[in-house]
DNA sequence: TCTACCATGTAATCTGTTACATGATTGC
DNA sequence: GCAATCATGTAACAGATTACATGGTAGA
């Protein structure tokens, strides 16, 4: 389970809230990973059957609202979460995306489907990209590590959105009824 | 379920068996996709029941060697890729990374930790990136689309390793009780 | 001889997602 | 008034991973 150490790690910077971790790591890390509430929720129950955080604070407004359930460390989530920060990553780096999917199969489909495809990913990932750069300042307040991985993030954003161009412009210069996939193709 | 796709897009191919399919997606699609035993048979199980795909051929040795079964799409099957392929993706780009996930937290953790992380990173990218460019000529003997999702895997993995000598760079250089994490977060 | 690789499959488990249920507050 | 957002939780389902079970072939 990935998303339990996110929360540890979120825990150690305050106390915090379902919705509210839910809502940073949406915010934060949302490239990196999608949270779900159905899943915040369990997790924050296991962790606390589990003793590595507790609940601290219940914030409750004086008209039926929802409570605000804030939990914290302890000592032993401390512990669990530093001996997971020094272990080597069980695994490499995986990059799922429907798009990229699609497209090592582009050829076996129209050609207009396929720039319509490239097209609409262009419109997302510009403006990811300018939504990325309005918050640098954000992330200037935050630790040398968590800006580290903006900037990361950022570099990431720009180089596929000029792959996205390249691979748009080679693909309107190819005239209509060119096949673009080789048959013969060696597997 | 993604993987069902993969299977029906790479027997436009050509016919396989399930050893072959997971073979060629931990080759060819590593980085987007991790595929199990587990996984194929059981996939290969439920698209055979769906009719998109259907057994062709059961290669068997005189030696009690296992066989080697050999499955073909079907119209229907064919018919089901086309209408995915021109559907917009459902979902954004995930990037799943244990060892970001891991970064993000680092101020949290000691620095030397933090520094031998970093140069594991290093030595596998580095292989990784070696082993792709050596890979090159086998993607230019594929398709367009093949050849151009290749391009981008190796643009990525040269910009990750930059940014990886980057950070260890800057990290090497502060001085060893320096804080590199900021205390005063705004979450 | 031993390891790595070829080949298929099932069962148990763990993770992740979607849908449902409920209700207050804030801004347009 | 309506939509978006805040807030918590459960149930059902879908997807992925690990472990188990079995046995052949090729090369160091």
């Amino acid at each position: 389970m990935s998303i339990k150490y996110a929360v540890l790690g979120l825990l150690h910077y305050k106390d915090m809230h379902g919705y509210q971790i839910k809502d940073h790591i949406e915010k934060n890390f949302g490239y990196m990973w999608t949270v779900n509430f159905g899943q915040i929720y369990t997790t924050l129950k296991s962790l606390t059957d589990a003793g590595f955080i507790a609940l601290s604070d219940v914030i409750s407004s004086d008209n039926g609202a929802p409570q605000k359930k804030l939990y914290s460390l302890t000592d032993e989530g401390r512990r669990e979460f530093k001996k997971w920060l020094k272990n080597s990553p069980e695994k490499q780096m995986l990059l799922r995306d429907p798009f990229l999917m699609r497209f090592v199969f582009f050829g076996f489909g129209e050609k207009e489907d396929a720039l319509r495809l490239i097209e609409d990913q262009i419109q997302t990932y510009e403006q990811q990209l300018s939504r990325r750069k309005g918050n640098v300042f954000r992330w200037e307040r935050q630790g040398v590590y968590v800006n580290m991985i903006a900037e990361l993030g950022l570099n990431f954003n720009e180089l596929f959105l000029s792959w996205l161009y390249k691979v748009r412009d080679a693909m309107r210069d190819t005239a209509p009824g060119e096949r673009t996939v080789d048959p013969a193709v060696q597997l």
